[in-house]
DNA sequence: GTCGTTGCAAACGGTTTGCACCGTC
DNA sequence: GACGGTGCAAACCGTTTGCAACGAC
């Protein structure tokens, strides 16, 4: 997957790659827009999509593609899991040693040349579970 | 999220169910629209969409909502894994047992309420594999 | 100077929705 | 007969893409 030509450091790429890896939230790449535009108020939109899809095939950032229809980027590719509210659609790390051996046992059930796994708890968030109880 | 009134089931709303219960794969809403189209050619995807979103709501049938642009469909609602390939993106059953006490701990860490969880283990399926391994 | 990258705007693809008619209860 | 469901088509929304100008190397 990684392409034979390295990549330009260019000034947009330099700030996306800053700002994603200064938040611990999981922006979608239209919060990530509005981020860098911060800092480079004529970026446009495609860049930003363009630069996050490149970076998550060159394996500088993780892009979550797991439930809800946005698309989340992660600045830390380390194997790690995810809560996601089922209410308001926040991403949260969860914090637990990945499981043991789920890939192998995989592989071997199923013939797959697996490369990874992601794991996706979802439920509400303790904001939108503190509501819920109240008013539904 | 169980609506007060019952569900009227018309003939779309059966033979969705009949044919997504009678598969093993995983139809996307325009899979299943085909395969309807069979018994119902005057369908509409619209209606094929509402009640796929509907049976979803209803816990009948289960949406897996999992990596990749479209959604999935799965007439076995109970707790399971998936791989899905890469490459083709088709999607099989992983046959393994639901990883334990994964909700509780998660929701011990997080203050989340926990509702369900999903793994997914994602690479190449074994016709992929063989064809990537030979071209790429 | 080359050629990868950008901004822009238009296109795309999956999904949802408004509407008037239809059919289940 | 009421009212939920349907077919149709248009709208929606996140994402991708073609293009000419730009700028990193």
């Amino acid at each position: 997957m990684l392409s034979d030509t390295p990549m330009r450091m260019t000034r947009q790429r330099k700030v996306i790659l800053e700002r994603l890896r200064s938040v611990t939230s999981h922006p979608t790449a239209d919060e990530m827009y509005e981020m860098v535009r911060q800092d480079l108020p004529k970026i446009s939109l495609g860049t930003v999509y363009r630069n996050l899809e490149l970076m998550s095939e060159e394996g500088i950032v993780l892009k979550i593609d797991v439930g809800g229809s946005k698309k989340r980027f992660d600045g830390n590719t380390a194997t790690h899991y995810h809560l996601r509210c089922l209410n308001c659609g926040r991403v949260d790390d969860l914090h637990m040693e990945p499981v043991q051996g789920v890939e192998t046992k995989a592989a071997a059930l199923s013939g797959y040349q697996v490369m990874t796994h992601s794991l996706e708890v979802r439920g509400l968030c303790p904001a939108c579970g503190k509501k819920n109880t109240k008013s539904q």
